[in-house]
DNA sequence: AATATAGTGTGTATTTGTTACACTATCGAA
DNA sequence: TTCGATAGTGTAACAAATACACACTATATT
């Protein structure tokens, strides 16, 4: 980390807790620096938001330019605006937690950018030393997406279309960080009535193959808009 | 409202939605602006964020400024980043909001600042057209305090210290906007065991005075930490 | 003094949700 | 065919939430 750097204008940025799921843990993509300060360090992929373009905008195009996807499911998470969160001056961060269908084929990400070196997943449980407040920042998401999850069906986001029951109780094992019960874990997400059941198995697996379910998206959003207690 | 204003540098500002409990409903603290753009329109109390100052000493500040009080309690709600939200350009609010004991003594309040020419409680049902994006902002707040009641005893926030449990059902009547068992309600509050049943009574009333309680701060704290579901 | 009003204060039955718990079925690999 | 691994299933006990009715107390009004 460098010492004399120019001392910025007040000015502001967005960052992007990304969490993948693979191999029943939870993943954040963090990107490799390129740049000063912390050049070389493991930091959120973020960056300024431009003058003409919300932030919701930035955070989408910041998204593409380190996934090359669009269409994410993101949300504002919290703006951080310590005096000292970054050594050029005061910059605020209006920080984001966006939720990713993980499959092999995204398993390895090129960033479009320059500014990062390259995107890797780090698993939840065991992340490396971060730049800026950024540590900060992923214990934060995490305590938001734990809540949320009981009151409103975004684990799904984080799912492929076709999953089993045992794929999203683990998700839910993940994020709550504990084990839950398998029958009565069915019978609950059952109960919603938000699965479709498929006359799908999973293929290739050594042991007996597991339904597989997606979404009834009719019903998830009705579930959706009620907000309701979902989960415990 | 002027057409020809300044064109102001990207920076940001902070709104804070302050919400005071009164005659069994909730209000909301206006100011009626002093200065262009929106000169005499009702608004939210905000200002820009100093250079050296963190947002949250800056609602701080403004908190202070308004009410002339300190260590209310405040929480960050959302951040927007409109293009369009203020005519002079782009400009980013933190918005805040904050819960406030109100008696008699704080009905009326003197804006300590020319920025105001008033700072008026309205009832929450009843507001006037506000400036900006304000609307928008006290209708994000009411909702995350209306579920934030549901797993953490901020209610108590709104309340004096010495209450009756009557008061507190209306509270939780005006925030989530329907009418609530009062055996039920008394029966689960009692149950969490945070309320100090004290020897007084109301007094000056026309009919049978209630029971005065206040809280526990020892086993608030308990159940603050836990954030266990609260009421529902 | 009688009456109306408004709020306090208590108990019980019903429904709903939560937890605890163990065995059989199926598939692929060796 | 056997082994290892995971899928898949039901019931009972308990706790929590809800629905519901009535008696008591204090004051104001007439």
């Amino acid at each position: 980390m460098q010492s004399n750097l120019p001392h910025l204008q007040s000015t502001f940025t967005t960052d992007c807790v990304i969490f993948g799921f693979q191999e029943g843990e939870l993943k954040v993509l963090l990107i490799e620096r390129n740049e000063y300060p912390f050049k070389g360090w493991w930091a959120l992929p973020g960056f300024f938001v431009e003058q003409n373009e919300t932030i919701d905008d930035a955070v989408k195009r910041i998204l593409h330019e380190h996934t090359g996807l669009r269409g994410i499911y993101m949300e504002q998470l919290y703006t951080f605006g310590d005096l000292k969160r970054h050594p050029q001056g005061r910059i605020i961060t209006v920080a984001y937690y966006a939720l990713l269908r993980l499959d092999d084929l995204k398993s390895h990400l090129e960033p479009q950018t320059d500014y990062a070196k390259q995107a890797v997943w780090h698993p939840l449980n065991d992340l490396p030393e971060l730049a800026f407040d950024h540590r900060h920042i992923i214990d934060k998401s995490i305590l938001k997406v734990r809540r949320k999850i009981s009151y409103s069906p975004i684990a799904f986001e984080l799912l492929p279309e076709k999953f089993t029951l045992t794929q999203l109780q683990q998700l839910y094992e993940a994020i709550w960080g504990r084990k839950l019960d398998k029958r009565n874990f069915r019978k609950k997400m059952l109960n919603y009535d938000i699965l479709k059941e498929l006359p799908e198995f999973q293929r290739g697996v050594s042991y007996r193959a597991a339904r597989l379910y997606k979404l009834d998206k009719r019903k998830y959003a009705k579930v959706f808009q009620n907000e309701l207690t979902f989960a415990r």
